[in-house]
DNA sequence: GGAGCATATTCCCGTCAAGAAATATTACCT
DNA sequence: AGGTAATATTTCTTGACGGGAATATGCTCC
């Protein structure tokens, strides 16, 4: 299980629009401060700041070149919220695989007057 | 593409850790306001303020049971974000796959000073 | 219908975070 | 080294949010 303050973290970096709104345009590959200013509509001091959160939640990474940085995404943070998220959607699933039993069963019954046939799948 | 406010509005709510806590205790069934109270040791109004929340953000429906409230988890807004979080994950595996196919390629270029027997994968 | 429990809402306060403007830092170029 | 472009940091203000205490609503049972 990966730690839950860093899910939390990552919950609190993407929660504001306009760092939401970063991260999805990095998603198109790295790009400088200026170009996600540029293309946000976000004056330079914003975008450094949004930046600063992201990096410090592990969201991004920083490659210099030139005067100018290069910000572009780390995948780690997304994949450790996957794995958190699995455990509900895991949990889902498996309640609808209870029920999908519990229909089977029930067919099983109507089946049991015709045929004295049926077969329960959990203990 | 389900709606990217839904997706924020998820990440907004599960970015309180207080709220974060209730949901990972409704991973374990619906509860009443005063059983999540009492497990979390948070008084009640916080349980009930927090519940809003949540439950304004679709993670969470009502059922009333007698004088008290049985609060539990709505799949949907995870799945949702199981849905954005896929588009990243993706991403990230098709680039470990050019990576690979780049690999492939110089040992290819390698080969073909052994053997003229080279292929290249993209046009 | 009143008593009592479970939950919801309100009010107030302290804190924190986002936005804006100004300034500081860093790196490149000549 | 000075000039300039790109980015980072500071300061300030303001609005939103969480926590606590008190109060209001709703339901059940007698």
């Amino acid at each position: 299980m990966g730690n839950i303050c860093l899910v939390i973290e990552t919950f609190t970096a993407l929660a504001d629009p306009n760092r939401f709104r970063i991260v999805e345009y990095l998603l198109g590959g790295a790009r400088s401060v200026g170009a996600i200013g540029e293309a946000l509509h976000l004056n330079q001091p914003q975008v450094s700041k949004h930046l600063r959160v992201l990096k410090e939640a592990g969201l991004v990474d920083v490659e210099a070149r030139a005067q100018q940085r290069l910000y572009g995404l780390r995948p780690e943070p997304l994949r450790e919220l996957s794995a958190w998220l699995e455990r509900y959607l895991d949990v889902w699933d498996e309640r609808l695989g209870q029920l999908d039993s519990v229909i089977e069963e029930l067919k099983a019954q109507d089946t049991e007057t015709a045929q004295p046939h049926a077969r329960k799948k959990k203990g």
